[in-house]
DNA sequence: ATCTTTCCCACCTAGGTGTGAACC
DNA sequence: ATGGTTCACACCTAGGTGGGAAAG
């Protein structure tokens, strides 16, 4: 796993507040995945999620909730994607594997504002934190979407900031199940006839696949 | 125009967060209503806005630009509704007339707070500000629409509320141009052109509408 | 009777899916 | 030739319109 500075998050978090650069880490804050099962319904098979120029939206979507902070402090919860490895990955006979170990320089991935920052911590710790909106893109551009390469394999973090003029504690949080390899078109018709089963966007395409996918199982 | 005070504007802005009562108001804010020529088409027949169980969204939409903030501190923008006048109308041959000067108690509005909020100065001065999701309501529900008594007439305002953990300044403003009457079905035919001429989401009514109403040219 | 409200409806806006052919 | 990407498309989700009949 490539662990990357913590600049461009700052950034986005104090979009124009004024803060010194006296990071620490919080204490007692805790974070859940939700839809844990689904998650590793897709992991079992390698996940892959889409990119296009416009940006693709996630399924399914990261959802988290949070707990431990100060109901009355403001925070902003962002979203980021970190390479999982240094290689380049293809789709041969049926699985993932590594192709031309060398690799062109990862651009950093710009951290992605989760819409309800900034917010008081009884908001964040109210219900689930849904990343529904984030899209993800192979193209740059200036409307907000993520900028990933495609064929790579890539762990979204979580990251919670405190908007304090004299503090910014922050709290990273990786979850492995969410891990997936970004692709332009998917490889594993498991993984799409997954997507298919759960994604209501994909319902139209129900009856023609649902009788696929590895873990369906068949009617005898 | 009734006045109310400005406790439920500050209970919704606060959200947890401990203020002293201390308001004052703010130098130098400048807020300008959007749509001006739009909204005063509509003055011209008096405004109507539909109200229902569930909430119904306001057309033409409430926006405006704000200036004079601090672009680093932090604030909330609410939107609320006053009652214009203590009568209740009825549009008898064209025209709205008080009818039963009496009026039972008026419940004072929920305040709507801007989904942005609570948020930087800098955010609420970058672009127009648009209440587009706001719902108008005649029954009680904790789903955050708005409660207004069918035909009555009110008043939008909109406050701006600056968050500190000392002082709370509060600047409110009016524009009569956005005035209306609530209804539960529209009763000026010309305002329902209007609507549908404007309103995209009406555009299957265009074909039906758009000889009618009060300004809209004939052919010949 | 009259006035007001409620409900279902067809018809839109807005935009999220994977497909499969075309493109590079 | 191969592998990866792009695009238009049909088909969905989700929900905002006023109309008109029915109800209160």
């Amino acid at each position: 796993m490539i662990k990357s500075d913590l600049s461009h998050v700052i950034e986005i978090a104090r979009s124009g507040i004024p803060f010194t650069n006296n990071y620490q880490q919080m204490e007692g804050v805790k974070i859940c995945l939700e839809d844990g099962e689904l998650w590793r319904s897709f992991k079992k098979c390698e996940n892959e999620m889409i990119v296009t120029k416009n940006g693709r939206r996630m399924f399914p979507v990261i959802r988290v909730r949070i707990a431990g902070l100060d109901p009355n402090a403001m925070y902003s919860v962002i979203l980021d994607f970190i390479p999982a490895d240094k290689k380049r990955w293809k789709y041969v006979n049926g699985k993932w594997e590594p192709s031309g170990e060398k690799q062109a320089q990862h651009t950093p991935c710009l951290p992605y504002l989760h819409p309800d920052s900034p917010n008081f911590g009884a908001h964040w710790m109210k219900d689930a934190i849904a990343f529904s909106k984030v899209k993800l893109s192979n193209k740059c551009s200036d409307k907000g979407q993520v900028l990933l390469n495609s064929l790579h394999k890539y762990q979204p973090r979580i990251h919670i900031v405190r908007l304090n003029s004299d503090v910014t504690p922050i709290s990273t949080h990786e979850f492995t199940d969410t891990q997936f390899v970004a692709v332009t078109a998917y490889q594993n018709e498991q993984v799409t006839a997954l997507k298919i089963r759960h994604n209501p966007f994909a319902k139209a395409f129900l009856d023609s696949k649902d009788k696929q996918g590895e873990s369906l199982k068949r009617e005898r």
